[in-house]
DNA sequence: AAGTGGTCTAGACCACTCT
DNA sequence: GAGTGGTCTAGACCACTTT
């Protein structure tokens, strides 16, 4: 277990206690200041990082927190308020707070948001292509923060929609963290992929960038989601990032947008 | 000017001071439960929309509003937090709390998320077709949630960036709101379209959705975007809401995504 | 009844901006 | 120096869940 007070890991240096003497703290001057909460938040997430609390499980109460970093349950509410907002965290009043995680709730939505025309939410299902080990392009090596010609997993498949063919993806992953990962073992599983990543391959996918255009299909693209060539696809590609904004998918996805369609929310 | 006071407006029922007496309040049974904060953040939400304070003005300090409200001032505060996280407010350390705009700043991306495939964000000139006065389609009506035949007016324009015509738009608003809009008033003004919207009507664009397609261009579309007909476009259709969710436009778009690719961060 | 997160208060002090 | 938002604390009580 890991016993980590906050004074050993961080110079957590408040602004001082809210009442009676300052005691003889460092006046804080402003150069590199860090709020309180903001360290904490760091700590819970280095917990979160380094397997302490996995995903779908209760991490200690504020009260506990607030004792383990020596600091008011304030403070450590305000660390889980920011972190239950960047959805690495789940408040359930009167339960606790939970390891967000892909495999349960509908978190699925979140990665791949697309709607028919009515706007209702269909399930999908993938049938995988191949599932191949190769080396980096300079491309995808640079997108995975990787070196030229290192290791990396190449995934194709296709989504059906109501047994419409609809999604055609291309992944790759980092070869060095996705060891074993292989045809078999990936049509094995049940559940969304990011779900198999974290529970399988202990790598949690946080947040995503997508860039979205219109092409025209290619030949092979065309004859795999069973429309003609030229045909408009949605193209997009995504870079995945897990802790630490560390780059660990690149997705090159081709989308059939006739009856269904990507909802985005600006807000 | 609006003196109200928070007694008046709305029956607060705070949980009990944190200290001495709990007074004779009522419990607050479950039922109709609202924390005295989002009752605050509907107060202060009322005089955004009655134009107490206007975009781009300062809001009185939240000691003066947790004075006016009659509640603490961390009440106010996180009334104001979350205000601020949607985007209505707009927080700045000394020198106070701001009524968001789309003037200044550049909430422009928030709402043409458009980079070049260098990722860089280019500015655009808006090259205004036409706008016309006209009786809504039941399609269009009930997007805005008016009667059939009802007047709305239909602006069409294209979007250049860096001289390329990059984006066609239809836009339609209630004519109601939207009294005394023309294309001489529309040309007149520089700067964003939303920014004329609330300066000039009133009307603030809070939240959008999006659905997003690939299409190909109609000979119609392709003329004007000077693109061959069946050229793979982006269709964007969004609606656009104002305070208290109320539907105030309906935008069809189509990019050209050659040089350029719609970004989105899945977070 | 006990434990969890959620709300509310009051007060002190810090960081930042302007006068 | 005065005023603003930002941080931190301590304590009380509420709402929800489980024992």
């Amino acid at each position: 277990m890991n016993s980590n007070p906050a004074s050993t890991a961080n110079p957590i240096v408040p602004g001082g206690p809210g009442e009676g003497a300052p005691a003889a703290a460092a006046p804080a001057t402003s150069p590199t200041f860090s709020p309180l909460y903001q360290q904490i938040k760091g700590l819970i997430t280095q917990s979160l990082e380094s397997g302490e609390w996995k995903p779908g499980e209760i991490i200690p109460s504020e009260v506990e927190l607030a004792a383990r970093f020596k600091v008011s349950q304030g403070t450590v509410r305000k660390a889980i308020d920011e972190l239950a907002a960047d959805n690495l965290l789940v408040r359930r009043q009167g339960k606790g707070t939970f390891v967000a995680t892909h495999n349960e709730d509908r978190a699925q939505f979140r990665f791949l948001r697309l709607l028919a025309d009515d706007g209702a939410e269909h399930p999908h299902v993938s049938r995988l292509l191949e599932c191949r080990r190769l080396r980096a392009s300079a491309d995808i090596a640079r997108q995975l923060d990787l070196k030229p010609a290192d290791p990396v997993v190449l995934i194709k498949r296709l989504l059906q929609f109501d047994g419409e063919i609809t999604v055609l993806d291309e992944i790759w992953l980092p070869g060095m963290v996705f060891r074993g990962l292989t045809l078999e073992r990936l049509s094995e599983y049940k559940g969304p992929l990011y779900a198999m990543f974290e529970t399988e391959f202990g790598t949690r996918m946080i947040r995503a960038t997508e860039k979205i255009r219109a092409v025209a299909a290619d030949p092979t693209v065309a004859d795999l989601l069973q429309v003609p060539a030229g045909f408009p696809l949605l193209s997009v590609e995504r870079v995945s990032y897990t802790y630490g904004d560390r780059p660990v998918e690149v997705r090159r996805g081709w989308y059939v947008t006739t009856g269904y369609y990507y909802q985005n929310d600006l807000s």
